[in-house]
RNA sequence: CGGGAUGUAGCGCAGCUUGGCUAGCGCGCCUGCCUUGGGAGCAGGAGGCCGGGGGUUCGAAUCCCUCCAUCCCGACCA
């Protein structure tokens, strides 16, 4: 194990904790990292790491190239500067963007730092692998990445430049690629148990990277940006990104009698709340119409009154560049109306896409594309003819899993790493080939994997903390032990201290000796605050009896401990928190 | 990028409305005494281009203009 046998005096470490959180703090492991001494702010989005948060980041580092090794990955290291010529051959410099951080070198060349290395790589394995009997080649790196975000926030979590793992993957075809994806998948699952976090891997949208199959590994937790839903059956499995997750129609279509199409008066009704209570309806009875426009159409987009439109799953089917809601100016040159009074029913000149769910509507109200008016009893066929039927909507909990029927629950999610299967995209747009057996010339067949590190690192601190600071998995503690004598100047009690932590570094024990002239108080208070999985308190009490006190952080359960026995007792101690490195 | 806010000592803040002596408070830091099981006490001390620039004024932390930085809320992502 890379770090054992290692141990610090405190006295002699650079870790300035604080004693109020710095204002600029919103969330908790960035409050925490701050008041603990881990992270110090450079610029917007860009962080100092001191001594024990490189520790921490070296462990991550450690159990992902382990088991990216394990599954045949090589390290490799890239450019972080990268030339745009390589962007511009896939396409990329024109698409990327403002988040791509751009620079020119002295002759005025343009140049960027790289947010990910699918170019790079491509160009490289393109130049030196000729053969299929080279492949499948997996290679990986850790390093700096660099991504000029709107909003750099969270500390951490939403850095400009972070540290990161990508591995890619180039194999001979598809299944190939399918072989590498599941052994990533798997590996990925391996590492987020190993860093003892509490994950879901969850079926995801690719975004703009493009290709088919991908998921996404969150770690739960309050604080997180994304929302995921996961099926309630244990054996389901079923987990999706929101943006993903995939509706159940739950209505059928019945043999209502079709009622007569009616226009009628509603004053000042722009939601379906106002709506609902004006006409005394419930909103499953509506059907809500909200106009968008891409950058080439305008569209109207139905679902029924109680559900949300899920914009990625629109954004999907329409396969635009741009896609927002429509504004006031085009929604009245549309409909002839102001906004909150769109309707399926006469609407001109836009395509119309259903969710399957209003398909089994009888005698529904909507919006009658004039000011104050709605129409009631609108009827599929008769009065409107959707473009196109598509699941457009957003799962909430509790409603059907789309695999097994179960209810689904919701959870937050921080995302730290995402499998993709890119396919051909980059080597064809890079004409990145090899031989085949045959002679003949093949694209490579590419995958991307991805681990935010320094992301990974917060996101156990929002899983892991309380009041008094963070409680760090054994597997990525930055120390494993903090030995503290009560009184420094009690020669005994500091002999027996620094006698024990000798004899825990000797045995590979990570540990630290609190040596410093302060007070028993301030001592507990950094080590709760630091997080150190267990601490090891010297006093009079205990040696008196030639005891000392060992604590689990985590649990705050505290026992006595025979001076000759608490080496060993750290050690399954530690075992017992989940750390195999002994 | 749109909306909102904030920049005063290492950290947290007051002072600004209504311009005026040497710019304050708490914590931290340094020295000494004292204390020693959950951020002790007393005494002394160091530390400020009041975000930058420009203006108004006899005089600006305070009023005006401008730039910069930082944070929060929205749309994108590991």
């Amino acid at each position: 194990m890379l770090l054992e046998g290692t141990g610090m005096k405190v006295s002699e470490m650079l870790v300035p904790t604080l004693r109020e959180i710095p204002a600029e703090a919103e969330v908790v492991s960035h409050q925490l990292l701050l008041k603990a001494g881990f992270i110090r702010k450079a610029a917007a989005g860009v962080y100092n790491l001191l001594p024990l948060a490189w520790r921490v980041v070296k462990k991550i580092e450690q159990i992902i190239r382990e088991e990216m090794d394990r599954q045949g990955g090589q390290e490799l290291m890239m450019p972080i500067v990268q030339p745009a010529e390589l962007w511009r051959e896939s396409g990329r410099w024109d698409v990327y963007g403002p988040e791509l951080f751009r620079l020119k070198d002295r002759h005025g060349r343009d140049f960027c730092l790289g947010p990910t290395h699918e170019e790079i790589i491509t160009t490289l394995v393109k130049g030196d692998i000729n053969s299929y009997k080279q492949l499948p080649l997996l290679l990986y790196q850790i390093q700096n990445k660099y991504r000029d975000e709107r909003r750099p926030r969270f500390g951490l979590l939403r850095g400009r430049e972070f540290i990161m793992k990508d591995l890619y993957s180039f194999d001979y075809d598809q299944d190939g690629l399918d072989v590498s994806y599941n052994k990533m998948y798997e590996a990925y699952n391996n590492i987020f148990s190993r860093c003892g976090l509490d994950f879901r891997p969850v079926v995801a949208d690719s975004g703009a990277i493009g290709g088919k199959d991908t998921h996404e590994f969150m770690v739960l937790a309050e604080s997180g940006e994304a929302t995921i839903v996961y099926c309630e059956g244990k054996e389901c499995g079923y987990a999706a990104n929101e943006e993903r997750a995939e509706a159940v129609v739950t209505g059928v279509k019945d043999d209502t009698p079709v009622l007569e199409l009616k226009k009628i008066h509603t004053p000042d009704c722009r939601t379906i709340a106002d709506l609902a209570s004006f006409l005394k309806v419930a909103p499953e009875r509506m059907i809500k119409t909200m106009l968008y426009t891409t950058e080439k159409e305008t569209v109207a987009a139905l679902v029924r009154g109680d559900r949300e439109i899920n914009e990625i799953k629109l954004y999907n089917i329409l396969g635009c560049v741009k896609l927002d809601m429509a504004g006031p100016a085009t929604v009245l040159a549309v409909t002839g109306a102001q906004t909150g009074f769109a309707g399926p029913v006469q609407l001109k000149g836009v395509r119309i896409v259903a969710d399957p769910e209003v398909m089994t509507m009888t005698n529904a109200v909507c919006g009658a594309n004039e000011d104050d008016h709605h129409l009631v009893n609108i009827n599929l066929g008769r009065d409107f003819e959707p473009d196109i039927v598509t699941d457009i909507r957003l799962v909430k909990s509790g409603e059907p899993c789309p695999n097994c029927g179960n209810k689904l629950l919701e959870a937050r999610g921080i995302e730290v790493g995402q499998v993709f299967k890119l396919g051909d995209k980059y080597s064809k747009a890079m004409n990145a080939t090899f031989l085949d057996e045959n002679g003949q010339a093949r694209l490579f067949i590419m995958g991307c994997y991805g681990i935010g590190v320094t992301r990974t690192m917060a996101a156990a601190v929002e899983q892991y903390h309380d009041e008094r600071g963070i409680i760090w998995p054994a597997q990525i503690a930055p120390y494993h032990v903090a030995v503290l004598p009560v009184n420094h100047k009690d020669e005994h009690q500091f002999g027996t201290a620094e006698s024990i932590y000798r004899q825990l570094v000797a045995t590979g024990v990570e540990a630290v000796l609190d040596d410093r002239p302060e007070r028993a108080g301030v001592k507990f208070k950094d080590a709760d605050l630091v997080g150190y999985p267990l601490r090891i308190t010297v006093g009079d009490k205990g040696l008196a009896a030639g005891q000392v006190e060992l604590t689990t952080r985590q649990t705050g359960d505290m026992k006595m401990v025979p001076l000759d026995k608490i080496v060993d007792e750290v050690k399954s101690s530690l075992l017992g928190l989940g750390y195999t490195g002994l």
